[in-house]
RNA sequence: GCCGAUGUAGCUCAAGGGUAGAGCAGCGGUCUUGUAAACCGCAGGUUGGGGGUUCGAUUCCCCCCGUCGGCUCCA
């Protein structure tokens, strides 16, 4: 009789008779985990709690709290939903119903479009089926079955994603309540699982993702295991919604979109163009620390230098229309820089020992974007992105790689980013330069990535047709990542612009050519920078540093000459002497979240001095005004 | 671009087949103030734009534009 050995992640090993199920092992371990336990991994492969362990190996409970069981709890909350809605409005049919990052989703095909009352009654359609508590059914069978089952129900879907796996190979399906759903499993136990869900929204998805196919409509969910989660998750996104950087942009005054001017078309106001031009000088300053040499470049440019560079063939769904001029030439409105930074390489002949060359430029690009992918700053037509284009030999490749992502990183911790999606994109399929030179700059940028050491993620084939890359995202309000830096290489404009160098032994060569953004454009950027700081903008990012605020009239001069000694400390310092309550002129400079108020009355005039009540803390009571200025002289200046 | 939702005063929101109302902000006054909203008054809108139905449309219908959530794409 066959002994199955598990070992658990805490290093003990349990040993069971063969038939043995997750279920039981988890229950031997301790009754709490088997009513938590949502799945099993035996040595990495997901199991159903119910299904025998097949052999011995490394062992663990999945439970909500481990991203796996996570998966696992909103998979099946997926099937529940496409259940209740098959129950509801027979006819439908489904598609796919993933979990995501954040709950789950279904796709399904109907052509009436789901209202919020078709919500509504879809949940309490779930409830039930909930409360009927049916378990979740594993059956395996050939494919062809399979087809055929899906078939006789009319799921064309379900066909066409059966049809894809391979002839020959078993299928498993699962089925809860009335519902059979191709499905690798695992999922939980019975439908009771799901305490708490909500439905979140409803959009339009295409079948697989291509525009090519028919629209479906997605319906969006979250579910847990406890109410309480459900309740603080709705709390959270209510929260997020109050530092979504289009609203606070409102209320700070710092931006705004003009709908006659143009969708995604950005005005910057003072406050927000102060913060651009603090974030502007120490990007400058930094690039200049750094070795790179600051270019400026026209925003248009012959169609020529753009046919030479390709963009007008593989870019060009995302350029203007040109522009025509009296002799007929067209000129386009740039979507990048790389072409004008090349220009400048090329206006001499380089020697190995000029390089590495790194021009650097905030550059003005226009790009058409189509009118549904707009998103405040974060996705604009008219943008500046602070870019740079090096060019080295192979000898520096991996210094030049590391230096960049090193640099990035602290640039984006400099502005209190802590959390980043690091990743680094492979060679697609289509791809254009020698496979030799894109497995050294591939390796360069893993070397980088080592060096740092910090997590990072492999998207396999992702990268552009011109070269491989290291992407960093930073995550909005709601969650959604945004690609700030991006590192990368090109085999295509070298080639194509014909650069070169000439090396140690008098020979052409051609120099390696890294495009990166570090904070890939100002207008993200920033908005992530407001929904970082919810507003709250450190000292030295804030637009206006301190305010003063006389008690009343009788000590505006005073207060005046607070405000003028502020200013000379080069401080941005504002005066409020309106007639207005104090309490009142107190919550407005706290409403645009001003970091510090200097409040004056009596007592302040006469010790020189003024009470200083920050932002973050309240009250910070009085103190002369040389203590004041150099506190704020510690705090007005970047980090490092 | 596609699917769905949505657009009322500077902002946040109400009402609704008989040409719209509040709070805040603005302006004028009174008050002269000690750590998150003093009081009184005034003004503010061709209800996103265009067309249609109707005696009458801001409300109902159609088209367009913008915005929001997705799809696709990407800084």
């Amino acid at each position: 009789m066959a002994l199955i050995k598990l070992k658990l992640p805490d290093g003990n090993v349990l040993s069971f008779e063969e038939g043995i199920t997750g279920a039981d092992v988890a229950r031997s371990i301790g009754e709490g985990l088997a009513r938590v336990a949502i799945a099993v991994q035996l040595d990495g492969a997901s199991l159903d709690l119910s299904a025998p362990i097949p052999h011995s190996g490394d062992f663990r409970v999945l439970t909500f709290d481990d991203d796996e069981g996570k998966h696992i709890f909103w998979h099946s909350s997926a099937h529940i939903m496409a259940e209740a809605v098959l129950r509801l409005f027979p006819g439908t049919k489904v598609a796919i119903g993933p979990a995501i990052e954040q709950g789950f989703y279904y796709d399904f095909d109907r052509d009436e479009p789901f209202t919020f009352e078709d919500l509504a009654a879809i949940e309490a359609e779930m409830k039930k089926i909930i409360k009927e508590g049916r378990a979740f059914q594993r059956c395996e069978l050939a494919r062809d079955e399979a087809v055929e089952r899906f078939e006789k129900a009319g799921e064309v879907y379900k066909v066409e994603l059966v049809g894809e796996i391979p002839l020959g190979e078993t299928v498993s399906l699962y089925t809860s309540g009335g519902f059979t759903d191709l499905c690798r499993g695992p999922h939980v136990p019975d439908a009771s699982r799901i305490k708490a869900f909500k439905l979140l929204s409803v959009a339009g998805a295409y079948w697989r993702g291509s525009e090519k196919n028919k629209m479906l409509q997605r319906l969006y969910g979250i579910s847990f295991p406890k109410k309480a989660m459900l309740d603080e998750y709705i709390e959270k996104l209510e929260q997020a919604k109050a530092r979504d950087h289009r609203k606070l942009g409102k209320e700070l005054d710092l931006f705004s979109i003009s709908d006659e001017i143009g969708p995604g078309l950005v005005l910057w106001h003072p406050n927000g163009a102060v913060i651009r031009e603090v974030i502007e000088d120490y990007w400058r300053r930094r690039h200049r620390e750094e070795g790179y040499l600051p270019v400026y470049t026209p925003i248009v440019g012959r169609a020529k230098i753009w046919e030479t560079s390709g963009h007008l063939g593989f870019y060009n769904d995302n350029m203007y229309p040109p522009m025509i001029f009296e002799e007929g030439e067209q000129y386009f409105v740039r979507p990048m820089n790389c072409p004008f930074h090349i220009a400048i390489y090329r206006t001499q002949l380089r020697s190995y020992r000029d390089l590495p060359i790194r021009y650097c430029e905030l550059g003005n690009d226009y790009r058409y974007e189509r009118s549904g992918v707009l998103h405040g700053l974060l996705r604009v037509r008219g943008f500046t992105m602070d870019d740079a284009h090096i060019f080295c030999t192979p000898e520096q490749m991996i210094d030049e790689a590391t230096g960049v992502y090193e640099f990035s990183l602290g640039m984006l911790r400099a502005f209190g980013f802590k959390e980043f999606g690091i990743y680094l994109s492979t060679r697609p399929e289509k791809f254009v330069g020698e496979v030799e030179r894109w497995e050294k700059a591939t390796e360069a940028l893993e070397i980088a990535l080592e060096r740092v050491g910090l997590p990072w993620k492999v998207d396999d084939g992702g990268g552009a047709f011109y070269g491989p890359k290291i992407d960093i995202k930073v995550r909005d309000a709601i969650g959604r990542e945004w690609q700030t830096t991006t590192v990368q290489f090109d085999f295509n404009e070298p080639e194509r612009f014909d650069i070169y160098y000439i090396d140690e032994n008098g020979e052409k060569a051609k120099p390696y050519m890294v495009h990166r953004a570090l904070l890939g454009s100002l207008e993200r950027f920033f908005a992530c920078l407001v929904e970082h700081y919810a507003g709250n903008f450190p000292m030295w990012l804030a637009p206006v540093q301190a305010v003063v605020i006389p008690v009343s009239e009788k000590f505006a001069e005073y207060a005046k000459s607070v405000h003028q000694k502020l200013l000379k400390a080069q401080i941005r310092a504002s005066l409020d002497n309106r007639p207005e309550t104090i309490g009142y002129r107190i919550r407005e400079a706290e409403t645009s979240k001003v970091p510090f108020m200097l409040i004056v009355g009596e007592r302040e005039t006469e010790s020189n001095s003024a009470s200083l009540r920050s932002h973050a803390d309240g009250d910070l009571g009085s103190m002369s005004l040389e203590e004041i200025i150099d506190k704020f002289n510690m705090e007005k200046n970047p980090p490092n």
